[in-house]
DNA sequence: GTCATTTATCATGC
DNA sequence: GCATGATAAATGAC
């Protein structure tokens, strides 16, 4: 009984809380503006940890997550490909 | 044939911007599932643990015995157990070395 | 050995 | 009911 409660506890940090759709939408940004070498070295996790108010080891979660997920189901991923793709072509044909 | 855990290499290249993406195809052909160790192994994994952080090749050998594990998963167990340890010690400078406590709330 | 990963699983949010 | 973030096995670079 004492070890499921210490097990509990220490599992409490597994709370999970979704992150703001601003530091999603940065993630995202650099994910796809990266797609074809989606790791960020630790200079930018820091930085893009700073942008979105989270730490480091939680930005390598997510591109961790990213990626498995995106290749897992490439043909879905693809509509948000081409979304980011258009947003980031956007901003050079300013 | 190929093991039941396989994966076949994603070949597809019909990607819009004509990128291959190297970084999609699963590098090593035969990777091992993960298999979540029972709350028994565990538990004896972590009171070893708290006598000593490494592991000797005698010790090594008797848990992997005990416990119906690979030596390998024994060690490796030992190495991640660290770096977990690692971090939980970053993430409490100077906090309480027990990481027990009760979060805020 | 460390350590950044990959992958499956877990726990939660909604 | 899945999406999502965090953690637990397992691999490989160095």
């Amino acid at each position: 009984a004492v070890m499921i409660l210490r097990s509990r506890f220490l599992d409490a940090r597994r709370k999970r809380r979704n992150f703001s759709k601003q530091a999603t939408e940065v993630l995202n940004e650099y994910f796809y503006g990266h797609l074809s070498n989606p790791y960020p070295s630790e200079e930018a996790k820091e930085d893009l940890a700073r942008q979105c108010n989270i730490t480091v080891s939680q930005v390598s979660n997510w591109f961790g997550n990213k990626r498995i997920r995106y290749k897992k189901n490439m043909a879905k991923a693809q509509e948000e490909a081409s979304l980011y793709a258009a947003k980031k072509n956007a901003h050079v044909a300013l | 044939p190929f093991p039941s855990g396989y994966s076949m290499p994603n070949l597809d290249g019909s990607l819009n911007d004509g990128a291959q993406l190297e970084w999609t195809s699963s590098s090593h052909s035969m990777r091992k599932k993960r298999k979540p160790y029972t709350k028994a192994q565990t538990l004896e994994l972590e009171k070893e643990f708290l006598y000593n952080t490494y592991v000797s090749k005698q010790k090594r050998w008797e848990l992997a015995k005990y416990l119906h594990l690979t030596e390998r998963q024994v060690k490796i167990w030992f190495q991640n157990r660290r770096m977990k340890d690692k971090k939980q010690k970053q993430r409490a400078p100077g906090g309480d070395p027990t990481g027990m406590l009760m979060p805020p709330g």
